[in-house]
DNA sequence: CTGAAAGCGCTAACAA
DNA sequence: TTGTTAGCGCTTTCAG
């Protein structure tokens, strides 16, 4: 391994002034910098990471706390940041959590002793004491969920509209009995998509508790659950609605398996829009989220930050809007079943 | 921040018993162990990871790098690798090469000079020699896809196989027009399943030059493209296989927009087992493969690797079965449709 | 403008 | 069984 000695003993200079030639500082001669660039670049310097962190500095890494990378959800998120990252010389280190608090807190220890750069999350339910402490010691922004304990740098969905807007679709519609299947409330996101779907009901209540499911969001099983609970119900309900992307998956399952005719049975409004919404039998109408936008929004104004003071980083909330993709699985309540084969295939986005 | 040094001094013994004590040295004392370790924990101490890698250690990231996380595929193997490695101190660091070779290049780079412990890659296509050259320079374990110059050190699927098996299968059913679409033969991966494919066929040969398309295997794009060049033969094949997990989105994708009657005018073969496969149209049948197992297979061994010898990684190469998932898009060719609950389910479209 | 020297936190050789 | 000492490669005073 090369190091700044060796470039200083074949310049027969001190090593001091290789590294301020290198970090180009003021007070080095241009002639002395070009010099040493030259040979450091025939030598094949590389820099020692390891000894610069020592030195205070933080690694070129930025950790991405999620509970789930299978979720299409984050998959895409992490995508849009690993791209916008990497472009600016960073890298992401994924830490899942699954939604448990302790290993939340264990991903963040070793992230914080690993010196990262800073730290993007998606936060449990309730996350650790020792989790929001170690978070305010390093750049963190919370992505989609949050915590006012853990601070005020957030990006994430006005889940409250969007839930609204697909309760309103479905009550424009003519439904009445609507169920939701959704994240539990003790989560932000859940706790504010269920406000919409509340407040966007015809009544300002559901009918019936029975309506309503809240789970683990994460969980396919969950959403296959509830739905087979909904089906079994002496009332069905005439619509339902998915408050996560893997609810929706559960939905979409059980109702292909136990051969339920959308939309002329149900209605269906989904979370989310997954490869495959699109051609799940008539189309899925879904509520579309704009996630890499809003990843790579934050990815650039993470840098940023990063980049400009090392110290505290102030305060930023960003919320983007959702829109309610209509495609064929929603349909007037009562309404006789149309015979138009594809017409309602497509989605045109309302 | 917690030093070994702070500890020393509480218990009023020398920075390097602790350090023995803490790194569970046969020389120290029980007694002192037991101290230290309780002081530790109360002030929470957490060895500096930047200073042990300066002496030599290596930091406990392990570079993950892939074509596109937003893959299924990639990131169900991201998401068993996780937890493996996490539940031995490990974390994954992400890169995605979008399968260009600089692109993989410049991660590998990051990746060495971050000082990780080992890289598990899915290579591209031609990788640069200088990515062989530092890959060498690390434990390294190859995923799916191998190039013989990088090494030994190999966990895949039994491509050839997987696409022998669904290729009987549609000849079985008396299709001898069997059209595929999958990945550039440059791909090792892509190379193989063409090869499973062409060996099963009937003719031992595609009839037609015009039913192969290989191309981007992680493009969507490519694949409904193909789909399209396939059905405005004048021609149609009677069946189709996907070689990919993207491919098998654009063809389903662009069947549906189409129309097409799967399996009345068309039959289907899938690639991977994405959800959402299951209730596509009747649904899809498809190659399964084990890639959950695969990546914690590979994981378990990356890691005995790593602590065993930190040295030269022995060659060792494991290879999984693919299984065929039957579903309702394949039929025997000719045969009248079946007026099955399941199809009438969605439709008649699809 | 450049050099010498101290130390970041940890480990490992060398003493005791 | 424990302590002392000397670095790992780099940055950063403090002196020239």
């Amino acid at each position: 391994m090369v190091t700044i000695k060796d470039i200083a003993a074949r310049l027969q200079v001190s090593p001091s002034t290789v590294g301020r030639a290198l970090s180009d500082d003021p007070r080095i001669s241009a002639a002395t910098k070009k010099k040493v660039a030259e040979v450091a670049k025939e030598m094949g310097y590389v820099a020692n990471l390891a000894a610069r962190m020592m030195r205070g500095a933080s690694s070129n890494l930025v950790g991405f706390v999620i509970p789930d990378i299978r979720n299409g959800f984050y998959a895409t998120i992490a995508h849009a940041l690993s791209k916008c990252l990497q472009s600016a010389g960073f890298q992401l280190a994924l830490s899942e959590t699954e939604d448990d608090r302790m290993a939340e807190l264990q991903s963040v220890r070793e992230l914080a002793s690993a010196n990262v750069a800073g730290i993007i999350i998606v936060p449990t339910a309730k996350p650790h004491r020792e989790t929001v402490r170690l978070l305010k010691l390093s750049p963190h922004v919370q992505l989609l969920r949050r915590h006012a304990m853990i601070g005020d740098q957030w990006f994430g969905i006005d889940d409250t509209q969007a839930l609204s807007e697909a309760t309103a679709h479905l009550a424009q519609l003519g439904h009445r009995r609507i169920a939701y299947i959704g994240g539990t409330d003790e989560l932000p996101t859940g706790a504010a998509r269920l406000k919409g779907y509340r407040e966007a009901l015809p009544s300002g209540e559901p009918e019936d508790a029975a309506l309503v499911h809240l789970g683990a969001p994460g969980a396919i099983e969950f959403g296959r659950d509830a739905t087979r609970r909904l089906l079994s119900l002496a009332k069905r309900p005439t619509a339902i609605i998915a408050g996560s992307v893997q609810v929706t998956h559960g939905i979409l399952q059980e109702l292909t398996t136990q051969g339920v005719r959308v939309p002329d049975e149900l209605s269906v409004v989904g979370f989310g829009d997954e490869p495959g919404f699109s051609w799940w039998g008539p189309g899925l109408t879904s509520i579309g989220l704009p996630v890499s936008d809003l990843a790579t929004a934050c990815g650039l104004w993470f840098i940023h930050q990063i980049k400009r003071n090392a110290v505290q980083s102030t305060n930023y909330t960003s919320v983007s809007q959702a829109t309610l993709i209509v495609r064929g699985s929603t349909r007037r309540h009562g309404a006789p079943a149309k015979s138009s084969a594809r017409s309602a295939t497509h989605g045109l986005t309302v």
